[in-house]
DNA sequence: CTGTTAGCGCCTTCAG
DNA sequence: CTGAAGGCGCTAACAG
């Protein structure tokens, strides 16, 4: 496929005067080399333009600077946001991150991970504790450490980096109740494959029962989160039932939309019924009305996970479950 | 760094008793194989729970199932946009994409299509047609085909995908000039980095020029595009001058932004001041009143960039430039 | 249909 | 401080 059109080690030692591996030395500043023979070398790097082959070098190091990263999705800035935390951390580290997109099915997950392994990458960072036991298997075998990112509600392999989402749909309820609201209403969205979306919803639902109360009504979308399905959501939920005073939404996307809903629906938020959210994104906080909601920190998690792997880049490392936490936003909607 | 404990050809090989390049054909359904020796190693590849090392593979056959992807930003949903088109063609192909980000620097650019180049992709993917001359030197040297995904103002190295920008800009004078507007405003974020803003607003104030026009106040960020700059931005402008009847913004966020400025105001959309986009993100289409923008489409522009190295793989190939065009969504706001 | 031979480009190891 | 030999795991090319 590729034309053999580049130039190898041999090529730039020849021109230099030296040998291969002199100029191995010099690329990699490993060991010692005198400061005229680097020169030399370098000056003769530059003017050929030569780019080394990572992939025999790879090979013959056994050890790449590649991290295959598995997200769910990159329709929603919440992974991007994740993304670039690793790439914060990764950013002057030489290492190189590899991505691959599951679209939420972990039969798609196991194929990258067996896809990314086949690269032999220094790391692997995927996202939640839920695989199949075939993608856990090869992630065990693969001797490399393992970050699982976003969720601490199970037990991980090696690294878990994120934050109890049972917790925060449990102090949702709390943090509400507080605030003098009794009647409760929900919009989500497809629980069965957002996992961490289902952990919120439990752990809320089972803080409305601590607190002696129950969901009057809720709308459930069979599909992913948006804007546009949060307001028609909301839309529904209330014509079915009117005299909620607080509507839970299943993320940020979909409470906007509820926001939006209340716009061309003549309702003030809060004032007339409450709204609350998750994560924490940007177009909530502008909004008119600040989005009540809790902040995820993404960011961080990302940046958190790939610091923890290039600390001690070695498995079997010490295994690990970070908390990022999360902050409630009193924002003005709730 | 990485443990040696994982299987090679060699070990397929000898517990199924046949020869390394049996297996090796066999994996990569090549040449023609006993079905009862496929079975056989087959069974044994799944017992051993062998993965191949692709790394020796691209070492040996001289190209890879890697595709570089090199973007200017994650932080906003259109590049995140891009990537999906990407990964939706190249999903049942066998390749995969490596990402860089670039932060909109060509500095980092440069270092990074050298670290992608090094991986031996079998094509490279990158943003925009303006890229420091090292950067072109290596690319045109790889050998490997090259596309030049979003904007189609300047000749491509390879192949180019995207939409004129600059026309984009021109027809938002017209369109909004049809339309009755007359006192134009611009609010806009850092023209530096964002080429493609840049030529947007070029072809807008000329435009303006050509019909006679000029803009009578501008406001001018520093930074990167956000929803809470517009909002802010826009009350600057506001301020300043009080008589616009129309303000054209970088982007969508931007310009939602700008609607949040006008509910929180008191100011109505369109009936006392018009707001004009770029994108057609979701987020505007979501608003109480549909935001007016241009869509730019950049599921189209990844898949079909990607669709088109996959036909033709081979450089050098066909230089093309494909024009994915824009719509101009009327909304509401203008 | 299957096997043998000879590298791919670089890095590790061991000598100078 | 520099070099020579050998091999990483796989596959192209050529036998049988």
């Amino acid at each position: 496929m590729n034309v053999k059109n580049s130039y190898t080690l041999a090529d730039v030692a020849l021109r230099a005067e030296v040998s291969e591996i002199t100029v191995s030395r010099v690329l990699r500043n490993k060991a010692s080399v005198a400061d005229k023979t680097r020169e030399r070398v370098l000056a003769v790097v530059r003017q050929m333009g030569y780019v080394p082959n990572r992939v025999a070098g790879t090979l013959a190091s056994a050890g790449s600077n590649l991290i295959g990263v598995v997200l769910p999705s990159l329709s929603n800035i919440v992974f991007p946001d994740v993304l670039r935390g690793i790439h914060a951390s990764l950013a002057s580290s030489g290492y190189q991150p590899v991505i691959g997109v599951t679209d939420y099915d972990m039969n798609t997950e196991e194929e990258l991970v067996a896809s990314l392994l086949s690269w032999q990458p220094a790391a692997m960072i995927v996202s939640g504790l839920h695989h199949t036991d075939y993608t856990v298997a090869m992630l065990k075998r693969s001797g490399v450490r393992i970050a699982e990112l976003m969720d601490i509600d199970s037990p991980p392999l090696d690294i878990a980096v994120g934050m109890s989402h049972r917790q925060a749909g449990y102090d949702t309820a709390m943090h509400l109740h507080k605030r003098g609201y009794r009647r409760f209403g929900y919009v989500g969205h497809d629980r069965e494959r957002d996992e961490r979306a289902a952990r919120r919803y439990e752990g809320f639902r089972e803080g409305l029962q601590a607190l002696g109360l129950s969901l009057i009504g809720e709308a459930t979308l069979d599909g992913p989160s948006s804007t546009q399905a949060g307001r028609e959501l909301l839309g529904q939920l209330l014509a079915q039932h009117a005299n909620l005073d607080v509507v839970v939404f299943s993320n940020d996307d979909m409470a906007v939309g509820g926001v939006f809903h209340c716009f061309a629906a003549g309702i003030k938020p809060r004032e007339d019924l409450a709204l609350f959210g998750f994560n924490g994104l940007d177009i909530g906080q502008a909004l008119p009305q600040p989005l009540s909601t809790i902040l995820s920190r993404r960011f961080l998690i990302g940046k958190t996970a790939a610091e923890m792997i290039l600390q001690s880049p070695d498995y079997p490392g010490q295994p690990t479950i970070c908390d990022t936490g999360y902050d409630i936003v009193e924002g003005e909607t709730a």
